[in-house]
DNA sequence: CGGACAAGCTGA
DNA sequence: CAGCTTGTCCGG
């Protein structure tokens, strides 16, 4: 058995009395039990049973049996995970345990699809039949040379209904529904279980999700107990809400995958712009050195054929028909500020006062954070960026610095030869209140947890009750119209609005992260949640000095295709993940593990640079030789933090 | 992780 | 040298 302490990543042995085995919980793989260890009590999970006993030991008896726990099948999974995000199988296992002692689970019934989906394929659209009809290009290409049926992506605008797909699942069998954020979640199960399906929203109602026919449910649903699945869905795959921030950074989406394969069960990835990490996952299937058939006889990856992988995957992405896409998105508005009038305020544009001064629900977006960071030419309006990253510059006496390469050259504007530059400088506080002024109505602040109040206005901030059912509110009510300005968490606690507003996008787009791009993407998605589909006539307003980014012409144009096939060469380029696996190592006994590191086998093909920051980064293009060195290094005693492809990086 | 036990530091 | 801190080891 393994005990709940990641610390103790061991296994050890105990007894298993008679009367225990024989008691109301059975006794399996994966059931959780009470035993002493070292004087201490402590919780854990059968891992073996019929173990090999040690030699020389006096064994003691497990003191009781708790309850159920995970399944074997997700017992084996925590293993397959503790491989690939470095961490330990206890804290895997505790995220797949009920939070309260279950002592028994629903009997599974087998499932009678037309018992429980009203069935009606007039209504299906035929994207989704697409979705689960014929083999697809990579299916085919899997099967040909032995693998296993790979993840499929599909492409869903933003302000379409996820239902339609979820049915289709749902009348080949028993489905996992992974969603982004709690109150989709909710509203999702809520449309389930009014349209007659037996549904279990996980984690919460952990028991239930082993014998429900549809489990839906956020990050920690990827470990609900559920048998024999037939499909998991993952919507809004791209969604950062999936990953954990903390080690070991593990990402629900990728179990998922995983849990399908193992299952044999389709997977659909679905979300408005495939992730570059989606069309790995359907290029390869990256399941360990199991199987896999882009891997060669050694389970080394090969370059040319990941890359062969991803444009298979990328050319069998499933999209609906182009009109039906593009009535997913709201119109997006680009207002360039390079020839804008400065005299409407450094932070407004002719487009923004325009919206301002409407009577619509308008909510404007300012990441406060790095303001004084852009820097733009005072004569033609360009902002000063770096050729071969393009984020953005910074501006020091009259000199550039490049974020990436650390390069200074003098400040000379690339695209007029001026020489003088400002700052683009804009704070949240001082944009409230001369936005209150330019639209002559109150502003609310959403900016932490609760919304606050700016001036004296009257106006009030109904944000984050949420529906728990029914259809996503595409319209505000009558009379509600109100003016919010907020960091980027105003997009998540309200629901509705006319426009949507980015005061300075230019930060997104430019930001020095690599997955910069990815995450603006992401919010102009949120952002066309609130205003709805193009035919309810909202709008998202961008700001911004590079019109043409590459970003905005895929959510203008709804489609995202160009711009990814750009983001998946400059990642390969510069070895960033996914064509790149990353390591960051940090913690007291980081010195002592990367020593061990550098003296384990592959230590050659493993790219260490460090420490910086008292951080080390291991990188390589092969992930499982990567893996495969982490897990074999011994880990020295001591705080350590082993990353496995962070989001921030 | 946290209890045990050993080795090191301190103060009157 | 008792009393306390700090470090290392190890668990069934």
């Amino acid at each position: 058995m393994l005990v709940d302490e990641p610390a103790i990543d061991r296994e050890f042995t105990y007894l298993l009395p008679p009367e225990l085995a024989s008691g109301r919980v059975p006794v399996s793989v994966g059931t959780i039990v009470r035993v002493v260890l070292n004087r201490r009590r402590l919780r854990g999970w059968v891992t073996e049973l019929d173990a090999p006993l040690p030699a020389d030991l006096e064994l003691a008896p497990i003191s009781s049996v708790v309850g159920v726990g995970p399944p074997p099948h997700v017992v084996d999974l925590a293993r397959w995970a503790a491989w690939r995000w470095a961490g330990t199988r206890a804290h895997f296992l505790r995220t797949a345990s009920p939070d309260r002692v279950v002592k028994g689970l629903p009997a599974t019934r087998p499932v009678n699809p037309r018992d429980v989906v009203p069935d009606d394929p007039a209504d299906t659209p035929e994207w989704v039949s697409d979705a689960f009809g014929a083999e697809s290009a990579a299916d085919a290409v899997a099967r040909s040379v032995g693998g296993d049926r790979l993840p499929t992506v599909v492409r869903l605008g933003p302000c379409a209904d996820e239902l339609p797909l979820v049915v289709g699942a749902l009348r080949h069998g028993r489905s996992l529904v992974l969603v982004p954020t709690v109150a989709w979640a909710a509203r999702l199960s809520g449309r389930l279980r009014e349209a007659g399906v037996t549904t279990a929203l996980a984690p919460r109602d952990w028991a239930g999700a082993a014998a429900a026919h549809a489990v839906v449910g956020t990050r920690a649903a990827a470990w609900a107990p559920c048998e024999s699945l037939d499909t998991v869905i993952v919507f809004d795959e791209h969604d950062e809400a999936y990953q954990e921030e903390a080690a070991p950074t593990w990402n629900a989406r990728d179990v998922g995958v995983e849990r399908a394969r193992r299952d044999g069960a389709r997977c659909l990835l679905v979300g408005p712009m495939p992730s570059p990490d989606a069309l790995v996952l359907g290029g390869r299937a990256a399941s360990g050195p199991d199987a896999d058939p882009r891997l060669d006889a050694d389970g080394h990856a090969d370059p040319d054929s990941l890359a062969g992988a991803i444009a298979v995957a990328a050319s069998t992405v499933i999209t609906a028909a182009r009109p039906v896409e593009r009535e997913a998105w709201p119109r997006l508005q680009i207002s360039d500020r390079r020839h804008d009038d400065p005299a409407t305020g450094e932070w407004c544009g002719e487009a923004l006062a325009e919206l301002l001064r409407s009577d619509g629900t308008v909510v404007c977006v300012l990441n406060r954070t790095g303001r004084a960071r852009l820097a733009y030419c005072a004569s033609c309006g360009e902002l000063a960026r770096s050729r071969t990253s393009g984020r953005a510059l910074r501006l020091e006496r009259q000199q550039f610095t490049d974020p990436d390469s650390g390069d200074v050259r003098p400040a000379v504007c690339e695209f007029c030869g001026a020489m003088r530059f400002r700052r683009a400088r804009v704070g949240v506080k001082g944009v409230a209140e001369e936005m209150e002024r330019l639209a002559r109505r109150p502003v609310t602040q959403v900016v932490g947890e609760p919304a606050s109040r700016v001036g004296t206005g009257a106006g009030t901030a109904d944000a984050g009750a949420g529906t728990s059912s029914g259809r996503r509110q595409a319209r505000p009510q009558a009379g509600q119209a109100a003016l919010y300005i907020g960091t980027e968490a105003v997009l998540h606690r309200l629901h509705s609005a006319d426009a949507v507003a980015f005061v300075d996008f230019d930060q997104e787009l430019t930001a020095p992260r690599y997955r910069a791009g990815e995450e603006a993407f992401a919010l102009l998605v949120r952002a066309a949640r609130l205003v709805g589909p193009r035919s309810g006539g909202g709008t998202i307003l961008v700001q911004t000095r590079l019109p043409n980014h590459p970003v905005l012409t895929a959510a203008a144009g709804a489609d995202p295709s160009d711009w990814l096939r750009v983001e998946i060469e400059r990642r390969s380029a510069m070895r960033q993940p996914p064509a790149s696996t990353w390591a960051l190592v940090s913690g007291a006994a980081a010195p002592r593990y990367v020593d061990n590191l550098s003296a384990g086998l592959h230590a050659a093909e493993l790219d260490i640079a460090g420490p910086a920051d008292g951080t080390w980064r291991i990188r390589s293009d092969d992930q499982v030789l990567m893996l495969d060195a982490l897990a074999a290094a011994e880990r020295p005693s001591g705080r350590l933090r082993v990353a496995v492809d962070p989001l921030r990086a």
